[in-house]
DNA sequence: ATGAAAGCGCTAACAG
DNA sequence: CTGTTAGCGCTTTCAT
């Protein structure tokens, strides 16, 4: 159950640099009153012994725990979305450049998380999982929530402002001359899907276009859905003239369904996606696409949580980030 | 710099439970030997005040570690790769079942790495950081070195055998009747890139079947430099009738570029590629590939790790995982 | 500038 | 079955 060989302590380093072991946590620290002397000795020790400090120790000693830790959620695919690479991404990143450990979690939402031995934990999305986030909270740890508005939680969080995407695409749709435009949206039990789905209804709202029931497909993200969405679509006899997919897989899976019954894009449709995803790129006509600084929203969570678990930053942070309009080749104005 | 509430502390639990800290501990870690009067009282207490242990008390109490580091290589598009995907769900599966921790780190190869947190370490790869293992090792730390055969590094490493997968594909492309077959390889500066091929050429020699130099394509994993191959190959006087792209990015260009000239896959141009990554899905015509078992590997990696750092597995592991072919479309019996 | 000693929170003998 | 006690390796007063 242990180590087979005994793990090199700061007192060895201290007996072959003839110091007390003080000195050499000092040196360890870069604490500047150390005499040259000694500081050479300590480090010849150390590099001799190849001495690591036992970073358990340094914790319990100091109280200071400079890791976090990420939680995701574990259902099948997430680690094929584009979402979750660009998170792990970004978290990664981040931790990296502060110098923290990263503690990385695949979670059902079921079991509960001992949060105790991270300084802070980002919460990728809570899916399944708001009792973890609770419990994380009642134990005292920082918690930061990715990609949720979590208002009834005493959580901070850092979201996309889905409804504001929504908005966009619709915006530009109508600015280009659509009134016939039809929506595949996400799950609408997900905040993102329904918050997508709002923006872009209230848009149409406001400048009054109508959104009949049969425009609205509600899709799952994937491409069997997209599939099914274009081809109801396509047989309507009033066929809409733009279609906003809520994700770009849907999208591309919307473009092809159209080269397979020959209808143009953009010429007879005008499509825009969801997420600016790598896929956008082999795609035989360029996606225009809603872009969600995902990358960013990690980095910038880590960065608030660590200001947090250090004290450094007291408000509750509530940040929402602006998705971008991405404009690429499968938008034009409609005929007539 | 420190927790602005105080952590509640074993003692808090045993003051409440009006009991010694030891029975505290006892109920923390399941010892049988506790009265049910007393666990439940401790229980209520835990419970009531939210007590999580403090892990890194335990583990300096205990020697024991139970987590593990993952490093992986942070060159630019890793994490858009498949490979680190399948590395990153099969190792975080596996610490998921095994109760351990994972600690992710992203690295240049240059940083020294403290792996003293750790019970032991998985390098995903090793491009330019050798010295991270030899320095990891040299603090007594386990690591277990992941899709490399490290045979001059003490590490232990568990890896697909690049080679067969290179003769697997020679062997299928020659069973089907083909004698002009050309290669684009991967990298041949990283040992999968030399591996594949060199398994594939020596294949080729065994079977008496000859590769001139202007069938063979350095390439790196690209579709640019596919491209570029498929350009080529297709202006050859001599042009073969089967490709072996030694990745699937490279092999779908390859179909792109195909598709474009008129050539007519599998009828008169056979492809096989490598990875049996998901972007085979979405190609026109279904990609015959190797598939390497990259999620098996990662997860097999985590448990051999696992028993090494609780002693229970003494030997050197040097494991060689087969790829396997996954016939699709893109083959066929060469005309004539 | 240096060292002795008191913890940090927990586990693991060892008694009882 | 329960409690006392001695560390685990390191940091941090407090003297010197």
């Amino acid at each position: 159950m242990d180590k087979s060989q005994k793990r090199i302590s700061i007192e060895d380093v201290a007996q072959r640099a003839k110091v007390s072991i003080t000195t050499v946590s000092r040196v360890i620290n870069n604490v500047p009153t150390v005499s040259s002397k000694n500081r050479a000795r300590v480090e010849e020790a150390i590099a001799f012994l190849k001495f690591k400090p036992n970073v358990s120790a340094q914790r319990l000693a100091t109280g200071v725990n400079n890791s976090i830790g990420l939680v995701m959620p574990g259902y099948p695919g997430i680690f094929h979305s584009f979402y979750a690479i660009e998170l792990i991404r970004g978290v990664g990143h981040a931790c990296e450049t502060l110098h923290l450990d990263l503690v990385f979690h695949i979670t059902n939402g079921f079991n509960p998380l001992n949060t105790s031995n991270v300084g802070g934990v980002i919460f990728a999305d809570i899916i399944e999982n708001r009792k973890q986030v609770e419990s994380a909270l009642a134990a005292g740890t920082p918690c930061m929530v990715i990609n949720n508005k979590v208002d009834d939680l005493d959580a901070d969080y850092i979201a996309i402002d889905n409804k504001l995407g929504g908005k966009v695409a619709a915006d530009y749709l109508i600015s280009l001359g659509h009134k016939e435009i039809a929506i595949i949206s996400g799950n609408l039990n997900t905040q993102a899907g329904l918050f997508r789905f709002e923006g872009f209804k209230k848009e149409l709202e406001n400048r009054k276009i109508s959104l009949p029931a049969e425009y609205v497909f509600e899709g799952d993200y994937s491409r069997r859905c997209a599939r099914q969405a274009a081809e109801k679509f396509f047989e309507l006899k009033n066929r809409p003239t733009a279609i906003f997919a809520c994700s770009d897989e849907m999208a591309l899976e919307v473009i092809n369904v159209a080269m397979e019954k020959g209808v143009k894009i953009p010429q007879e449709l005008s499509i825009v996606g969801f997420d600016d995803s790598p896929a956008c790129l082999y795609s035989s006509v360029g996606l225009t696409t809603i872009k969600q600084p995902l990358f960013e929203m990690a980095e910038q969570a880590v960065r608030l949580l660590n200001q947090i678990v250090n004290g450094k930053h007291t408000d509750k942070v509530k940040e929402m980030l602006a998705p971008k309009l991405v404009v690429r080749e499968s938008c034009a104005s409609p005929k007539g």
